[in-house]
DNA sequence: ATCCTCCCCTAC
DNA sequence: TAAGGTAGGGGAGGAT
């Protein structure tokens, strides 16, 4: 698919347009502007040869700007320099390479005369004493070289007065190896006149920090109010933008650093803060606020931007941005100066610990406050949740006590009219609600955008009509939009100013009508059956918005939603317009397809390329054809909707169905553990709006945006460019919101997706099957409770209905009668999953590097690749797949095997070697489960020959990296099937290698079978252990016998029951009630049972309780 | 047939 | 630099 587009943009430069997803759906922009828009798409292959010949797009570009960002800043410099005759050469220097690799800043500064810190490029970390201006000063003045961006390829030392708290245990690691020294290096050198060791100079390793999850809880903490953008500065500059000079010194541009701005904001103390989004209160911890902008610094922002700030605020935090700093006055009225408020006295500490240094991509760490930062900012976040705001909060509007319409009564008496719909519609809201304000904008085209800068990646939210004249559309890159209207003014967004019109356009709504749908903030149906003048009362509406608020609305009347809202369209701007029934074949015949709503890109595409452009096109086909060719229900809309037909009715409010939270931006991870810290954030979000809706459920999806092979750095800015799609779920058994939950399945499905977290590009947690929290606590507590309900909630969420869906563990206990007395107290520092019982496999893979000693089976691309539209859908080749259906098949045995998955093993040796360093143990301590470990997938083995067949058959795994091969079972060599048990030591065990032992055979048959319904312990529970034990006839061979099933016993643990703690338990539980019976289950029971505990200490860092 | 999962598509 | 979310509909294909 090509899913980038090729855009001349006004300098002629080629760059690779993102044409994912998002971008596809941007019909009419493609359509009509095509001018300035390639009409066609490239290849993926295209991308790549662009690649290939080192001409990267992406990476053209954001190196373009940032070549251009680093000019200006030596120019800077050398416009600072005492001496003219330097800040000639320099100037010449700078015309000559207009690239940024030249090597003419070192030359220039070797020049002077005093050369102390010659071949010295430092980096300045944080807070320093003395600050970064003198330092600046210092190298300026001595052959030195000042940094204003790190860069792993010219910085030679990093200077850094003071390492937060935050117990970082070897600084100069963290910095990939470059030096960190203090400030007094610099100062006694220059003093000394010569250039001083550094290595007397080091900053002191910092006390360990003490292991706890605090601890790191609070380190992570440290990296709120940090702007993504420093981040990516820094980021970008390592990776790849200045591969230009090498570290023994030719090149060295020469920056000149800004102050470190201090602005004052204090928390917000008016109003507003009950407002449920909280954007309109600034959330910022310490008062005084940082940031880190070269100090002549002004972004290229178009005056007319407003800074976003919540009106009744803003004032305020330029008063006070003023008393701190002259400097910062300019900044607040920049667009940029909104970083200050996400950049922290932390941040420093963090710039200061290294951590910048080595986590270049801070936009993504799972620092919690990206991702708040990232929603406070997200115009796509505001309109998602307003919608759910204005149609679940529905009720409560129109109810302010003001005098209802009497076009209510009107409609309630007379309801068997024919239907009319009114579709109402705010005009380019976004633009709408900031020019209010802004009188000087009236008539001029004008677009919201967060940006206007240089790489013009950010994209247009809303533009007004005369900006629409230009060919300008929503979603539209700010660069592509200014080169269709180079005096297209950029407005920023007034997020607070949205919400507040909304608020009175649906309170007006409301009192007029009794049947409003919302469909956004902007925009809602509203049933005007029975109503006699329904014209008039569009008209009254639309006057009443206006009087309210200012903003233009416009309308559409007819007899349906479909012929409603296509009348709305028509009408706009600042208009009305009613369809009547007579003239509706007219009407939609003319209508190109892709105007209908439910017709995007790729239905347009696929229209057009059946020659069908209109909706008169369309009913030459005969719905039969449609429905055969578009599927039957998108066949059956496009007949319908193209005579006009429309059979949907207005729903007031409908629950919610799924509740989740993704971030697909700025979404960068470095490490394994990058991503378990971000997945911990998106479960805390995800929990808390599951709460705040008062809903809890028991289906949780992870979703995760992949950087496609061969993509390379995004067009757009921090963007997640071009992507596969990858999603996997996972269903409990009993309705859930706590956090931890979310987090622990996430965790599992995020193993179970095996990426690599360099890769990960945006990730989402959803919960869907949802349930009200007061559905059923009528229900009383079973057995189990007390082992799935760590919060008090679970346990009062309880119903009737999740009681026949607990499944067999339910029932097994139950069935167990005193048994159940025997169940701990669970131990409260395990955090508990509740019980899916449902043993999907891989969901509940081993992690470990230890895998890789053990020889697959056989390799397994589980890699599945999603070509995102393409004509056919993936056939199923995944794992999971083939797993059931082995597993359905039945009556043979499974066992699960690692199986690292090709192109992941390099990739995850050096975590894995750094993992067997420490011991995991410890580690895991902290992290529980899965952190820094990559979980394998598995594949099976028959313990039965005459099951061999069947087995291999079904289990052939599929090496096609685009999922869509059809199940062409390839007969597999009996040996394969034959082969290896994982073991914990890495050893394996060969099936013919097991003891010839009825003990042995039946443990290896419950640990085969265990799958969707019956685990282990089920199995154990209900052993009669009637086993002979004499027929063990030797020591030794009673001891191998033991020693293998406890292997077999803790594979099962490590693999199938990994993530299952409860099943954990209660098979070590039943085990030991076997060994009252039995000898030889008590010989296995004693030597399993420290392994049981090793493995749970190991995956879920604590200890296991038995009774 | 109906459900389920994993997608893709669409709208604002 | 920039903030590419949210949720539902629907299709394909497999399980039940
Ligand atoms: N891709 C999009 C689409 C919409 N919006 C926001 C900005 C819009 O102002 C608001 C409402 O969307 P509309 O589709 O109603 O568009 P407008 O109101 O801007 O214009 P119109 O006059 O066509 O309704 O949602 C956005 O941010 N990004
Ligand atoms: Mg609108
Ligand atoms: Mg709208």
């Amino acid at each position: 698919m090509g899913k980038e587009e090729e855009e001349k943009n006004v300098q002629g430069a080629i760059v690779v347009h993102d044409k994912d997803d998002r971008s596809r759906k941007r019909k009419l922009l493609d359509a009509s502007s095509g001018a300035a828009w390639g009409a066609n798409s490239y290849s993926v292959a295209k991308i790549n040869s662009f690649k290939e010949s080192g001409n990267d797009p992406g990476f053209d570009d954001f190196g373009r700007y940032f070549a251009e960002k680093q000019r200006k800043l030596r120019e800077q410099y050398h416009a600072d320099s005492s001496s003219k005759a330097l800040r000639d050469a320099a100037a010449a220097a700078a015309a000559q390479h207009s690239d940024h690799k030249a090597g003419t800043s070192s030359e220039m500064v070797s020049a002077k005369s005093n050369t102390i810190f010659q071949g010295v490029s430092i980096f300045v970390d944080g807070f320093t004493t003395p600050t970064h201006q003198e330092l600046r000063f210092i190298m300026m003045n001595n052959g030195g070289i000042f940094e204003n961006y790190f860069s792993r390829q010219r910085v030679t030392h990093i200077i850094c007065s003071t390492l937060p708290d935050n117990k970082i245990m070897n600084p100069r690691m963290l910095s990939r190896g470059l030096p960190i020294v203090k400030p007094e290096w610099i100062v006694e050198s220059m003093n000394a006149n010569k250039l001083l060791p550094w290595e007397n100079y080091q900053l002191e390793r910092i006390a360990y920090a003490h292991p706890g999850q605090q601890t790191i809880a609070a380190r992570f903490a440290a990296y709120r109010e940090v702007s993504p953008s420093t981040k990516a500065l820094v980021s970008v500059d390592s990776e790849t933008a200045f591969q230009v000079g090498s570290m023994e010194g030719s090149v060295h541009s020469v920056a000149k650093v800004g102050p470190v701005d201090t602005l004052a904001l204090k928390n917000e103390r008016a109003g507003k803060s009950s407002e449920p989004d909280g954007f309109s209160t600034v959330q910022i911890e310490s008062q005084e606020k940082l940031q880190i902008l070269p100090e002549n610094y002004k972004a290229p922002v178009c005056l007319d931007m407003v800074p976003f700030v919540p009106s009744d605020s803003a004032q305020e935090k330029i008063k006070e941005d003023t008393e701190a700093d002259n400097s910062a006055l300019n900044i607040a009225n920049d667009v940029h100066a909104l970083e200050a408020n996400h950049l922290g006295k932390n941040d420093h500490q963090k710039l200061a610990s290294g951590e910048f240094v080595n986590r270049p991509f801070r936009s993504s760490l799972s620092d919690t406050d990206f991702v708040k930062n990232f929603f406070k900012f997200s115009r796509l976040h505001f309109i998602g949740t307003w919608r759910n705001r204005y149609q679940t909060l529905a009720s409560s509007f129109g109810k302010d006590g003001a005098v209802k319409s009497k076009d209510r009564e009107l409609m309630e008496a007379n309801l068997d009219g024919k239907p009319m719909i009114i579709h109402l519609d705010m005009d380019c809201f976004f633009v709408s609600v900031v020019v209010r304000n802004r009188p000087d904008l009236v008539g001029k085209p004008v677009a919201v955008c967060h940006s206007d800068s240089e790489k013009g990646t950010a994209e247009i939210s809303s533009a007004n009509y005369p900006a629409r004249s230009f060919g300008i559309k929503a979603g539209m890159y700010v660069r592509s939009a200014k080169a269709l209207c180079p005096d297209l003014k950029i407005v920023s967004y007034d997020f607070a100013g949205y919400e507040e019109v909304a608020d009175k356009v649906y309170n007006i709504l409301h009192r007029h009508c009794t049947k409003v749908e919302a469909v956004s903030c902007d925009e809602a149906f509203l049933d005007v059956t029975g109503h006699p003048d329904p014209i008039d009362l569009a008209s009254r509406i639309r006057e009443e918005i206006y009087a309210a608020t200012r903003c233009s609305a416009s309308a559409g009347i007819a007899e349906n939603l479909l012929l409603a809202r296509l009348a709305t369209k028509r009408a706009k701007p600042n208009g009305q317009f009613a369809i009547k029934s007579e003239e509706v074949r007219q009407f939609m015949a003319a209508l190109p397809v892709d105007e209908l709503p439910g017709v995007g890109w790729a239905l347009q595409e696929k229209l057009h390329s059946k020659k069908l452009y209109t909706c008169a096109d369309l009913l030459s086909i005969s719905k039969e054809t449609l429905q055969k060719q578009y599927g039957t229900k998108t066949g059956n809309m496009l007949w319908c909707y193209a005579q006009g037909i429309d059979d949907r009715e207005v729903q007031p409010a409908q629950e919610r169905k799924s509740i989740g939270a993704e971030v697909n931006w700025g979404v960068r991870f470095e490490c394994m553990d990058d991503a378990q810290k971000f997945l911990v954030t998106l479960s805390n979000e995800v929990a808390s709006r599951l709460q705040s809706a008062g809903s809890c459920g028991r289906t949780i999806t992870l979703k995760i945006k992949k950087r496609r092979e061969g993509a390379g750095e995004p067009a757009k800015y921090l963007g997640h460019g071009i992507c596969d799609s990858l999603s996997r779920s996972e269903t409990v058994g009993h309705p859930t919101n706590s956090a931890e939950i979310l987090l622990r399945i996430g965790r599992q499905l995020y193993a179970s997706l095996h990426i690599d977290p360099e890769d990960v590009r945006g990730m989402g947690l959803q919960v869907s099957r949802l349930e009200s929290v007061n559905a059923g606590n009528r229900k009383k507590h079973s057995a189990l409770d007390s082992w799935l309900a760590p919060p008090k909630k679970e346990i009062h969420n309880r119903s009737v209905v999740h009681d026949k869906e607990i499944t067999k563990l339910d029932t097994t206990l139950a069935r167990s009668g005193p048994l159940q007395k025997e169940l701990p107290v669970p131990d409260h520092a395990l955090p508990l999953r509740i019980a899916p019982l449902s043993m999907r496999p891989e969901a509940n893979e081993v992690k470990h590097e230890e895998t890789y000693e053990s020889k697959p089976v056989r390799e397994k691309e589980s890699e599945q690749r999603c070509l995102p539209n393409t004509a056919a859908h993936a056939a199923p080749s995944e794992e999971r797949r083939t797993v059931q259906q082995v597993l359905h098949g039945t009556e043979h045995k499974v066992i699960k095997l690692q199986t690292p998955p090709k192109g992941q093993r390099q990739k995850i040796s050096p975590l894995s070697r750094k993992g067997k360093g420490k011991s995991i143990a410890n580690k895991s301590k902290r992290s529980p489960l899965n952190s820094g470990l990559e979980l394998q997938p598995v594949s099976r083995l028959p313990t039965h020959p005459k099951a061999a067949r069947k087995v291999s058959f079904a289990g052939v795994e599929h090496g096609d990296a685009s999922g869509r091969k059809p199940v062409t079972p390839e007969p597999q060599p009996v040996q394969d099937t034959q082969h290896a048990y994982y073991s914990a030591s890495g050893q394996s065990v060969k099936k013919s290698d097991l003891v010839d032992h009825s003990f042995v055979q039946q443990i290896l048959d419950w640990v085969s079978t265990t799958n969707t319904t019956r685990g282990l312990s089920s199995h154990l529970l209900s052993s009669r252990c009637y086993l002979p034990v004499s027929e063990s006839a030797d020591t030794t061979g009673l001891e191998k016998l033991i020693h293998q099933c406890v292997k077999l016993l803790t594979q099962y643990i490590r693999t199938t029951a990994s993530g299952n703690l409860e099943e954990v338990h209660l098979s070590l539980l039943y085990m030991k009630r076997l060994g009252g019976r039995c000898k030889l289950w008590r010989a296995v029971e004693e030597v399993a049972r420290p392994a049981f505990k090793d493995i749970v200490a190991e995956l879920y860092g604590g200890k296991l309780a038995i009774s």
